[in-house]
DNA sequence: AATGAATGAGATTTCATTCAT
DNA sequence: GATGAATGAAATCTCATTCAT
């Protein structure tokens, strides 16, 4: 993970803006991003408020370094399971199954995604999504290539790929969100996953 | 609709009520609870800013105005779904035409209740929605009872009913979400309803 | 009381006027000038906020007539008393047991009266009370020449007349306010006016 | 004065809250509570609004600050009073030359005091006095305590303590009031407090 | 004459951001 | 690089007063 190729001095101040970043996933995550004030991540960071200026442009860029590195997980593990599946059947278990993996890891950063999702679409705040967006469709595409590949194939019936891939994401976001926030009790992930991907696959309707 | 028992006064009170709170609706939808003002509201509606205060307690309780709303709407189309249908099925496709029907003709209302939705389970305002939570719970009910029902006819597998309560929401919810809102092209509702359904039941595998 | 002069409107209209002021006087004493609105006096006086504004400018006017009312009946007291005295002593204990009076019998209007005395001195509202001045320097010119009559006749030392003048304001208000306000028991009046007649004319030094 | 166990930093804020309330005496003497605004204490103590707040809780904060500080004062003095004399005459001389010494350093905030002493008995504000209200209550525990050493001793005519340390206080309070602020001419300290003591004492009755 | 809906000036308060230390 | 005191724009909310009915 370490770069070898950066000064001492370049790492440590990578290793900070990691620290501020946690400290505001933490602040976000219990608040929603208007709730709360720069001060108290700055205090969970153990830094002074000032201090985070000098590795963020304010509040709204720290917000969007977090959305932006979920995004950029997601890729990786889209871009992933692209390469290390051959039907589509199999690439989605495989997305689906790290997906949930690192959304329990990272509970509070996917909370807040979870949250701006619901909102990107038709943005209010005037803030620059276009970097989001961009990596965003990245993911959208090689998600559709793979429905087409499996319509093609007769894995799948021959539904519109786009709406295939919403579909996609309409379930698992929202159910992730709701088990991982909402759920009472203890959860098994297996169970979750099949859960999901049996109706997605199958329907509910009996044979 | 009118109410002959009420005075004229108290007619053009919840007239002007219902003036206020479209004019809102529109400001909410556009921007988002917290990047508005109320003056932007009072000037939508064609009021001072003060007047407002004749109405309403405070912004807040015009967004909780709003959202109430829609909720007592979702109440009223599952319960009219729930007399007018026998099958499980049956059940679910009146709901999911009457709910799409009822969101198009409401669109800015319904995302400003679809943005919530992704924070209710979380809630980091300090608004105190126990009311929204009650008929919310009223509308769960229902459905599971339903889902229930269905099982027991066979009509569909043998899932827990609270999970296929929830899928059926995460299903349809950002999905009419995404057709109002982010679709470029004009769109077909019973084609957008019949490829839910159809996902829902059967499943996107071929057969 | 009545004039018999005045029109029927002319009398309904200063009965009006008085129902509204006692109904401020109980509001204003309750929740102090600033801390009360408009809205709560016309409430208390069952009529509508706007008409007050047939009777009286504003808030401010009504809160003048009440202290002026105030002040016009200590006028009253202190005229009588110098006429109906010989002694000076005479005079300041006719003067003290109908102020005593007086103020039992109007609790709230002494009350806002005393209050706005402690700030009528130093005037830091925008309010002409040049009016309620001249009634005050009236006032204070009877007992000042009761005071100079009393010196002469070897009544009372040699003090500045209008020492003593003052030193009886400031005696008699704020025990009366004590009294009426602070005192958790039941009070004797012609206790309370002996024990600060003794006081004044004596001292409180043993002899 | 200076407290060396604290650093520089602590030091500064204790002297910048000084500063700010100092602004506030000014102000509230001038105008009174509620017909001044926060904005303008800011400007008369150089700071910006904000500010303020880094010190304060708010206008109302600063306001209690500032009685405090008085009452503290007053405290002290009769406390030193107390402990300084023998004979309940010598006592009261003490205390009232020290009180109009203070008083004379420190007109605007007695003139603060004394406004909000006319209100006290009854608040119609809905702030905490109970801390004033503690303070108070020990200054007149020990003037009481006093008064009744005076009265065994025979000094003073055998009236009710309590009533004794009422009188007094209406006696004195008023009447500094008055010489700070509505003389017209240079005043005479020792004159007036002989005056004062002088009627106390022996009253106004020619022997 | 009585009303109360409408108004907007004005008050308090918050907080992201700046910048001198 | 770290800090937090200072700032003021901006938001919410109140309420005396006006005025059409």
């Amino acid at each position: 993970m370490e770069d070898i190729s950066l000064s001492r001095k370049e790492r440590e101040r990578i290793f900070r803006k990691k620290e501020i970043m946690d400290a505001a996933i933490r602040v976000f995550a219990e608040k929603g991003f208007n709730s709360c004030t720069l001060e108290e991540i700055a205090g969970t960071a153990e830094f002074g408020k000032g201090t985070l200026y000098n590795y963020f442009q304010g509040k709204e860029e720290i917000y969007r370094a977090i959305i932006n590195d979920v995004i950029v997980n997601q890729e990786k593990i889209i871009k992933e399971a692209d390469n290390s599946s051959k039907t589509f059947i199999e690439f989605v278990e495989l997305c689906t199954s790290e997906l949930f993996n690192y959304c329990f890891k990272n509970k509070n950063a996917f909370l807040i995604f979870a949250r701006e999702v619901a909102r990107l679409d038709r943005d209010y705040r005037n803030v620059n999504y276009e970097e989001l967006f961009q990596s965003l469709s990245v993911i959208r595409k090689i998600f559709v290539k793979r429905v087409e590949a499996g319509i093609k194939a007769k894995e799948i019936r021959n539904f519109n790929p786009e709406k295939v891939m919403l579909l996609y994401k309409h379930l698992v976001f929202p159910h992730l969100h709701h088990i991982l926030f909402c759920s009472p009790a203890e959860i098994n992930v297996e169970d979750e996953i099949n859960f999901i991907l049996s109706v997605l696959f199958d329907g509910i309707k009996s044979k």
